[in-house]
DNA sequence: CCTAGCCCT
DNA sequence: TGAAAAGGGCTAGGT
């Protein structure tokens, strides 16, 4: 039976996308608009076709017997800018990851190749879907080969397609006289030269007439005498060369099989991940669509509880079941607990509602009995779920979206769909798809098997991912960070979470206030100076007005216009007098809407602000921090860091606010075991004062502050993964100036240089970096092509270890500091957490006792070859405390 | 929904 | 030569 095949030109294509499409980037600076136009159109032609076989073409750099024939000889490759280079390997991954097979071979190009197919799979009777962007292939068109020409507009792909009559319709000539077409107009894109005078119109009236370039040159002598007639006397080798050049060669030599080309499933879960990591968001909904047509058949052992006694029998079966673990989901929504979703078997997953007859209580008590009494039960996310279960951290619980996101924090969501996809391979319908906007209130009454199915999946894919999630963590070496870190943790948070902040409510309007009193005056002065009203805070309508009404001279563009960040409009103060006026405005109205404003939003009932900590978000171990950004209240300014004052201890509580000192470069000290830096750290003294002096080789006393500023620049700078273009940037000096300090600071402390470099290079060769305490962090960008991602790679090699380690002492002493409070019966809570700083609500009797443990538990929370210094403060306010 | 801009460690 | 110094979150404007 006649197949279909589709063969696509592959560097054609590529051409048409990049050229066709705007220019786009991903958030880390990677192109893909070849990729993204190049699969449009594969897309937009397999939905069309259905076709049984799909390969695609590309040529090599290799020379072809076109160079040997002619060496000026151009090609596709040649000349291809570097956005659209570095998209051809992308290119390549994609089509691996969707098993669709690449053709290309030294000394042929893309063209001959599908030439090469085309053909035979004519002879064998086939269809045939030539797709490129070139008309040379025209001449392969028959009527079983169907040249298809993709046009990229911005409205979306069109496609033209010549059959051999199309051709003949459009162009007059039959496909294999547009091979001799070609040999008299030439081609400028491959350098293939034409015959001199003669274009379009003159080769196309001349192949009418006389069929083929052979035939031209038999009857020139009856041509009448002409300017076209001497130039092809003239030039009839250029004719016969060019005419070869153009012919696309249908023999080549390979031992590909069209059968090698059967498709495959395309929308598989590399692809998935490649497409999120290129961010096709669009392309994204072919997936999911995918997804919810086919069901795992798994919903028919879903079941929905509704009779007490069913509910207390599935409760104590469980006491039977030990050797598993147990899934369990807890379903509520705001302040309505509606029930549990419960597994403990593949064949038996109940949802238990909650009603009269079963209540809350009775269900939350039966769950955390659960945990309690030993078996394991696993739960997706528990930080949440602490508001109704009532276990501890010495019950035996299990995360697994922490689990999941120590294996590969680069994810942003670690939802039962997401863990089911990664870890059991597993296509589940998400939330999204099976409630969509829906509340889960109106689901359970009006969508019940959709609901079942979401409360059920939970619990399931909790059930069935622990073992292997923690196998996997096991071989990963980070057991007893997930156990002794991580996992305790959440409880942690959870605490700081239910304890929250107290603002003082009527403070921060009056903060607010005086904030609009001061924008408004300023608002009005920059209206007069620049003699009319525009938007301020639109950068768009700033730009018009500083670079365009004023003629300031602008430093940078950026992609929509041009820069008015505070940098550039800090150059310019000189210029205009309106100038520091916007970066005033800009200032006060920050702290009126993100902090003023937006905080005042958040104050509950209590007086109290209960922000959310995540710790499943950053890469690198951190914890984050929403609803509102607690770990970004403003201090480096003096007007911002007033409203540190607004924030308040409880009556009868102070604060205490204990900080690192230094803890990233402590770390570094430790880790690369550079001498030098060590006997810094020891002397316990201004280690940015210390770096100048030995840097800059002057004595300890006589570093200038401008010296020492530059130190404690290239120490961050370090820390960052140092390039000598940022440290630039930041010091506003040149880069060769920067190159000079960062070669003094490895000279001074060749170990860290050469830890650096190790850190690199181990995680070019492993695929990520280590922290101190196991925690990984994968690089991808390592292996980029692209230059710009693979210094990436090597900055986030050297700075993950670093950060991550800070990050994994922090948490420890979090840990610590929050058990002894709890053990010690204090009334003192830990209440925030800054990525260095802890600060806890501290009852005024406790005073002594709160700040030595903090202290204690801090300095102590990693041995290292350097101490770990912490300085804690009191106050009646954070601005004091700080 | 994205971006420019800006707050923090 | 060029070129995001690492990790986050929030708001306003503009599509």
């Amino acid at each position: 039976m006649a197949k279909k095949i589709v063969l696509i030109d592959g560097h054609s294509i590529l051409n048409r996308a990049f050229y066709g499409l705007p220019d786009m980037t991903t958030s880390k600076g990677e192109h893909t608009n070849a990729v993204l136009g190049f699969i449009s159109i594969m897309f937009k032609i397999l939905d069309e076709e259905k076709p049984d076989y799909l390969t695609v073409a590309f040529d090599t750099n290799h020379p072809t017997f076109r160079h040997e024939m002619y060496a000026e000889y151009k090609g596709t490759r040649k000349g291809m800018p570097e956005e659209l280079r570095e998209q051809v390997p992308v290119m390549k991954e994609v089509l691996k990851a969707m098993n669709i097979a690449i053709l290309e071979k030294p000394g042929y190009e893309a063209d001959d190749i599908l030439g090469t197919l085309a053909t035979r799979a004519e002879e064998a009777g086939n269809q045939v879907s030539l797709v490129s962007g070139d008309r040379d292939l025209l001449q392969l068109a028959s009527d079983k080969i169907k040249i298809r020409i993709p046009k990229t507009k911005r409205t979306g792909t069109e496609i033209e397609d010549y059959y051999a009559q199309d051709v003949v319709e459009r162009y007059h000539v039959t496909p294999k006289q547009f091979i001799d077409l070609k040999g008299l107009m030439g081609d400028a894109s491959d350098n293939i030269p034409g015959v001199p005078g003669i274009g379009e119109k003159t080769a196309g009236k001349l192949i009418e007439s006389y069929q083929s370039i052979e035939n031209i040159y038999q009857h020139i002598d009856e041509m009448s005498p002409s300017k076209v007639t001497t130039s092809l006397k003239e030039n009839r080798e250029i004719a016969f060369l060019s005419k070869q050049l153009a012919t696309i060669n249908t023999n080549c030599d390979l031992e590909f099989k069209i059968e090698d080309a059967t498709l495959g499933n395309l929308y598989n879960e590399e692809v998935y991940l490649l497409f999120k990591r290129l961010e096709f968001k669009s392309l994204l909904s072919r997936f999911q669509t995918e997804e919810v047509s086919h069901t795992t058949g798994i919903e028919k052992n879903f079941q929905w509880i509704t009779e007490p006694g069913e509910a207390s029998q599935i409760f104590a079966s469980i006491q039977d079941k030990v050797a598993h673990p147990i899934g369990l989901q807890l379903i509520f929504e705001n302040d309505s607990f509606l029930g549990l979703s419960l597994c403990k078997e593949e064949e038996n997953i109940f949802f238990i509602q909650c009603d009269e007859r079963i209540t809350k209580e009775y269900l939350t008590i039966s769950a955390s009995h659960l945990a309690r009494k030993g078996y394991l039960t696993s739960v997706i996310g528990l930080k949440e779920q602490l508001t109704y279960l009532k276990v501890t951290e010495k019950d035996n619980m299990f995360d697994a979206s922490v689990a999941a996101y120590l294996l590969n924090p680069l994810t942003d969501t670690y939802h039962y769909d997401d863990i089911a996809r990664d870890y059991i391979g597993l296509t589940v319908p998400s939330r999204d798809d099976l409630l969509g906007k829906n509340s889960l209130v109106s689901a359970m009454n009006e969508n019940k098997e959709a609901f079942l199915s979401y409360a059920c999946y939970s619990a399931y894919i909790a059930f069935r991912s622990a073992e292997k999630l923690r196998d996997l963590l096991f071989r990963a070496g980070m057991q007893q960070l997930f156990e002794t870190i991580e996992m305790p943790l959440i409880y942690t948070l959870h605490d700081m979470e239910v304890r929250g902040i107290r603002v003082n409510k009527d403070a921060l309007r009056e903060y607010g206030d005086n904030l609009t009193v001061g924008i408004d005056k300023l608002e009005k002065n920059i209206y007069e100076l620049v003699g009319e009203k525009f938007n301020i805070n639109s950068p768009k309508q700033l730009g018009v007005i500083l670079f365009e009404k004023l003629q300031l001279p602008f430093g940078k563009k950026t992609k929509t216009g041009y820069s008015t960040s505070a940098d550039i409009l800090e150059k310019l103060q000189s210029e205009h007098p309106v100038v520091a006026m916007i970066l005033e405005y800009r200032q006060l109205t920050k702290l009126k809407s993100t902090y003023a404003d937006g905080l005042a939003g958040y104050i509950q009932a209590d007086e109290r602000i209960h922000g959310k900590f995540h710790q499943t978000i950053t890469a690198t171990g951190r914890i984050s921090s929403t609803d509102p950004n607690l770990q970004n209240i403003p201090i480096r300014m003096e007007l911002g860091r007033q409203i540190r004052k607004v924030f308040i201890p409880e009556e009868n509580y102070v604060f205490l606010d204990a900080d690192y000192s230094q803890i990233e470069l402590r770390v570094l000290a430790h880790m690369s075991g550079d001498e030098r830096l060590i006997a810094a750290y020891r002397e316990a003294k201004d280690i940015h004062r210390i770096t100048a002096s030995e840097v800059f080789h002057i004595p300890f006393e006589e570093v200038t502050p401008a010296q020492r500023s530059s130190a404690k620049a290239v120490n961050f700078g370090i820390v960052y993964g140092i390039s000598s273009f940022g440290l630039g940037q930041d010091l506003n000096i040149t880069r060769k100036e920067a190159e000079r300090y960062i070669d003094k600071y490895f000279q001074t402390y060749p170990n860290v240089k050469a830890y650096l470099d190790r850190l690199v290079m181990d995680a070019k060769e492993l695929g990520y970096s280590t922290t101190l305490f196991g925690r990984r962090r994968p690089i991808p960008e390592l292996n980029s092509s692209n230059f710009m991602q693979r210094s990436f790679g090597e900055r986030v090699a050297m700075n993950s270890p670093i950060q991550g380690t800070a990050a994994d002492i922090i948490k420890i002493a979090m840990l610590r500091v929050n058990q002894k409070l709890k053990e010690g019966n204090y009334r003192s809570r830990l209440i925030l957490q800054i990525h260095d700083e802890l600060l806890v609500e501290t009852h005024k009797e406790e005073i002594e006792q709160v700040a030595k443990i903090m202290v204690e538990e801090m300095q102590s929370a990693a041995e290292l070859s350097v101490p770990l210094e912490a300085e804690v403060k009191e106050g009646n306010n954070w601005y004091e405390a700080k």
